[in-house]
DNA sequence: GTCTATAAAATGATAGAC
DNA sequence: GTCTATCATTTTATAGAC
């Protein structure tokens, strides 16, 4: 067996073991040693690819918060109204925290780490996120043919802060329906800053 | 000078300054070395009161979840209309957070803290502030003559999973116009869950 | 290149002088 | 009661054998 690996291959292997390490036990449980044994390396083979414990975590960081969220949201209908398409997406992200909440409990930590030890770089992930959701906005929008009366920023943010707010409030208290009863209700909210196209 | 405290007084004291440690540099740069200095304490003091540093976060914990968050909202405006009434408690609630991130972000950190340490507290206090929530509700009910066309938990819910958002997205990207521009929208959408009353 | 053994630093907790 | 000095443990990081 060939125990040779590529300094990339090596790298990844030990962010996606942090990744499994934190949502199980937090960032403080992602020592150098939890985290090698979770990849099955002994310890020495980390500085051999990092330089220090805070370049992996920052190396996660980058990792998750690269896109990783908003990847649910383009699951969109085919075919459906403009209410059930925005609750649809909505719901698909909520089965996403249902079933991993320690992966995105794990996120959440992850994203706090960020703000406080590279509040810039969390800024320009924060960005893409909002731009991300605009995407989805304007391909609902040709979808359902529609058109938003409201600029698309805000409606982005709004749908960003409800997120937000679902996967926070969720995590706390673990009240799935409540959360499918905002879920549904923010869809009307949404679907109400929409006009009919007519082709 | 008469150095002697009261044991509660000292652990009131070191929570206060483990807060502001927190606030600083996040749940992990809260050592027991920081925390006593921060107090101007030596670090002998610590284990007079605490019998260990979980200890002392779980009493920060208890501390700063027990309703300290929803305090702003109840600042709630004279003889104003309902959706000026619900803007200004949000209002007031973003100006705090604008007023002091750090410690708002340390809330943040400690609730999460808080929701992996011991879930079933977090959980506890999490329904408090369902009922803060619903409280505030009943009274701007009051307040401006007018009737919930909608259950008072789910109302509660969708302000505080919007209060949640709000704080998440500000912190991220300090952005405070769009904030603003979120409040507002928000306020018109959960005063259309309302009628009047003809007393 | 790989990994074991060890150094160096930080931290939680305590013993014992005053 | 108070606080200094110290211990034991844990952790990051490295040196050196293979």
């Amino acid at each position: 067996m060939n125990r040779r690996m590529s300094p990339e291959a090596r790298r990844e292997a030990l962010v996606q073991a942090a990744i499994r390490v934190i949502a199980r036990g937090g960032v403080a449980a992602a020592t150098t040693r939890a985290v090698v044994a979770e990849a099955k390396m002994p310890l020495g083979a980390f500085h051999y690819v990092f330089t220090s414990r805070d370049e992996l975590l920052s190396e996660v960081v980058h990792t998750i918060t690269d896109g990783e969220r908003m990847a649910a949201e383009l699951a969109l209908l085919e075919g459906a109204g403009l209410e059930a398409t925005v609750a649809a997406a909505l719901a698909s992200y909520l089965d996403l925290l249902i079933a991993d909440p320690d992966r995105e409990l794990a996120l959440t930590e992850l994203s706090l780490y960020g703000l406080r030890h590279d509040p810039a770089l969390a800024r320009r992930q924060h960005q893409l996120y909002f731009l991300e959701m605009e995407a989805v906005l304007r391909q609902v929008a040709e979808r359902c043919g529609i058109r938003w009366t409201e600029p698309l920023p805000e409606l982005a943010r709004r749908l960003i802060v409800v997120t937000e707010g679902i996967t926070g409030t969720w995590l706390a208290d673990r009240d799935t329906d409540a959360a499918r009863g905002v879920l549904r209700a923010v869809a009307a909210w949404v679907a109400a800053s929409a006009e009919r196209v007519d082709a």
